[in-house]
DNA sequence: CGCACCACAATTTTT
DNA sequence: TTGTGGTGCG
């Protein structure tokens, strides 16, 4: 395909750009097309912005830029997630065949520990750094507090580490700091600059860096390496970035960086679906984006392919709510479509009950599971739907929760090999020292911890020569047979295929033998899990056919669970609306509807919050490709506490006539207050809409029902009592027990 | 050394 | 209400 190029045949090459491009409309094909100089595409929800990134890069390569031929490895891709980098890749292949191959297709992270592996020694770092994820962060500054005898609720790690956070998103190190901490006297930045320091400090010296390192360090060694910044911007012609409204201070510095040579850079982004301030975070990235880079053109992309006529009208007036913004307006030529529906459950449990009902008729009606997909704000809230699906029988998976690779016995296994290749790693090999115990006690190494501290040797070195020390000779064998096999380990390292390591390391450590050992249901979970690591190893040898104990901890250090969404279950899906961002699905269900739910609490009265908010609400509506139910509750259990709250005023923003409300709340509320008797079934459990399942959402006076605490029984008499129902059960074992009824229809299903 | 119990906190989390 | 992490006891 190169010879295109090389012919210089302009006939040929616009025949190839019309025929390649055909079924791109003419914003797009812009886009595609404008290669040099900085763009910015302003890509509204399903305007087809991956399909434009490809076909600008395949018509780079193609056609070449400014009269000079593209080469694969001068074109540099920045996504966000691994999943948006791997499917840039695939698609790329798939068009380009192998000369994709040199494309550098990365995640921010992943293209900054590939800059660093190459050099990061000028930084004083060993170039097989370890990457720490959170949760190893956490440990280092819960260390150093308990080191300092800091009181960690005075200094809580989660916000000292977003403080530490937030300095490195500034370009701040911990010396500098510190410095400007001392100058304006505040005691608390002062000791926090002082943990900074610390942290910064034990990082180092376990050849660490963070997920924040990884970008600082990386512009850190542009900024001041000139050889190497002029490497990579000769080397880099084209630079792309993808979700550019969520790069943060240091990530737009670094794009600045690769770009600033030839200054071809192109972002891509939609100012209104930026929902990450609260992770540094810049709208401002992209609101500037003309100023930033002089004679910057600007392209929008508004026609949606995604979603029907008035999904698209009621997404786009209450995204017209907002001020901080470009301004787009979606539009399509498929139908308007069926209106959003809007559902007001008596609480949380109908709420969920109402869902499942739904997706149950959907799918008694011919539909897939995975067509519907639930959203909300919060994970607390996932809880109440799972419970109504298991019930219904639906299957679904949940998103985001634990990670696979956040387990602990997944970590431990990490740790091992971590260690293996970064023995000086303290807070790794405190992790696995006694795990599975071996006798390696508190005492011991807490002892062994204070001897490394004074002569500034590592534990593992200290460890390692334990007989040397009186403190440590009660347990010198222990710790020396320990440290023997992790250097034979680190032999083995060297020589095996990485799967074949792991399995020695299995044997060797006694880790599945020790879980055996107490073979409860919990530790069999765990057994399974470890063993599964190992097909991530064997899958990553055939898919990526790298086999490197190195490159296998830098996938896993940077993998997110979300990667792994399997768009294939047939299962109805669960998620957050953040997780949810770049997906689609034909029915999609916007649950917690309410003020203090979505908006959150705390965005009430926050102009900025608030429009971040109803920024997520547009994310939210915009993943709906046909259907779309918002569901909401008037009164909601939450943390113990059931609260009244009002209908979210994202749905009053909705127009009337792109939205069904099936009745008005204070029409629904005149029904409870003054027609209490309109029947003795339990009216607050039944849906307001007649369509509903009656039998799934009421109990009646006759059903037979299964309590989790009493057990078995028949509902012998109903009595509506404000608001609430009072039951009685004859209860085959446990005998007749009146309960009310909102609080006893969580515990108790129909038999 | 391991487990059990209690206190405590709780938006959202692409890496 | 639920989960998690730390402490203290057996």
């Amino acid at each position: 395909m190169t010879e295109l190029f090389e012919t210089g045949d302009i006939n040929a090459r616009s025949a190839y750009i019309e025929k390649s491009f055909s079924r791109l409309n003419e914003m797009q094909k812009s886009a595609v097309t404008a290669t040099e100089g900085p763009l910015l595409i302003l890509a509204g929800a399903g305007t087809g912005k991956t399909t434009v990134l490809i076909n600008r890069i395949a018509m780079l390569l193609l056609c070449g830029g400014a009269g000079m031929r593209v080469e694969p490895w001068q074109i540099i891709a920045i996504t966000f997630t691994n999943k948006a980098a791997g499917e840039l890749k695939t698609r790329l292949e798939a068009l380009l065949g192998a000369s994709a191959a040199g494309i550098w297709a990365h995640t921010f992270h992943s293209a900054c520990v590939r800059i660093l592996r190459r050099d990061a020694d000028r930084l004083g770092y060993g170039k097989n750094f370890t990457i720490y994820d959170a949760e190893d962060s956490r440990s280092a500054v819960k260390k150093i507090l308990k080191s300092t005898d800091t009181d960690e609720t005075v200094f809580p790690p989660k916000s000292v580490l977003s403080e530490i956070s937030r300095a490195k998103d500034s370009f701040l190190p911990a010396a500098e700091y510190l410095e400007r901490a001392e100058q304006t006297g505040d005691i608390r930045k002062i000791r926090t600059g002082e943990i900074y320091k610390e942290y910064s400090e034990l990082l180092k010296e376990a050849n660490a860096m963070d997920f924040d390192d990884l970008i600082m360090n990386a512009v850190k060694l542009l900024a001041e390496h000139e050889d190497l910044r002029e490497y990579y911007r000769n080397k880099f012609k084209y630079v792309l970035v993808d979700e550019y409204q969520d790069t943060n201070k240091l990530q737009y510095l670094l794009a600045c960086e690769l770009a600033g040579g030839h200054g071809n850079i192109c972002v891509v982004g939609d100012d209104d679906q930026s929902i990450y301030k609260f992770r540094g975070a810049v709208v401002e990235n992209i609101l500037n984006f003309e100023n930033e880079f002089k004679n910057a053109r600007v392209i929008k992309l508004e026609q949606n392919y995604r979603s029907t006529g008035k999904i698209l009208d009621a997404a786009n007036a209450v995204i017209g709510n907002n001020t901080s913004r470009k301004g787009k307006t979606l539009w399509t030529k498929q139908d308007p479509g069926d209106k959003i529906v809007l559902y007001t459950a008596g609480d949380e449990n109908e709420e969920a009950r109402f869902i499942a009902a739904k997706i149950k008729d959907a799918a008694a009606s011919g539909g897939n599971w995975r067509d519907n997909a639930v959203l909300y704000r919060m994970n607390a809230q996932s809880n109440r739907i799972e419970y109504a699906f298991k019930q219904s029988g639906i299957p679904y998976r949940i998103i985001g929760g634990t990670r696979f690779f956040d387990r602990a016995e997944i970590k431990d296994m990490l740790s091992y090999l971590s260690v293996l290749q970064t023995p000086s790693d303290d807070l790794r090999l405190l992790r696995i020292i006694n795990t599975p115990a071996r006798g390696i006690g508190r005492a011991t190494i807490e002892a062994a911890a204070e001897i490394a501290e004074e002569r500034g040797l590592s534990l593992f070195e200290t460890v390692k020569n334990a007989g040397e020390y009186p403190e440590l000779k009660r347990c010198a064998e222990k710790l020396s047979r320990f440290t023997e096999m992790i250097e034979k380990l680190a032999e083995s390292a060297k020589i095996l295929p990485l799967d074949e390591l792991y399995d020695e390391l299995i044997e060797k450590t006694g880790y599945i033998a020790a879980l055996d050992e107490k073979g409860s249901e919990e530790n069999k979970a765990k057994a399974e899990n470890v063993r599964e690591l190992k097909s991530s190893m064997i899958a990553r040898k055939i898919g990526a056919g790298d086999d490197s104990l190195a490159g296998f901890l830098d996938e896993v250090a940077l993998y997110t669970d979300t990667d792994n969404y399997d768009r294939d279950a047939d299962c109805a899906v669960m998620m957050t609306i953040h997780s949810a961002k770049g997906l689609e699905f034909d029915t999609v269900f916007i649950a917690g509807a309410e003020e203090g739910v979505f908006p959150g609490l705390r965005a009430v009265g926050e102009k900025d919050e608030m429009e971040e908010e109803r920024r997520l609400c547009y994310v939210a509506m915009t993943r709906a490709m046909r259907r779309l139910f918002i569901t909401s509750a008037e009164r909601r259990t939450l943390f113990g506490l059931t609260t009244a709250n009002r209908l979210s005023r994202f749905v009053e923003e909705i127009p009337d006539e792109h939205i069904e409300k099936p009745l008005l709340l204070s029409a629904k509320k005149q029904i409870y207050e003054f027609s209490p008797k309109i029947s003795d079934k339990a009216f607050v459990r039944r849906p307001a809409r007649s369509e509903q399942k009656k039998e799934i959402l009421v109990f009646d006076t006759g059903d037979r029902v299964i309590h989790k605490a009493f057990g078995k029984g028949t509902i012998v008499s109903m009595t509506p009592m404000g608001g609430d129902s009072l039951i009685e059960i004859e209860f085959d074992e446990a005998g007749k027990k009146r309960l009310m009824l909102r609080a006893a229809g969580e515990n108790m299903i129909r038999e």
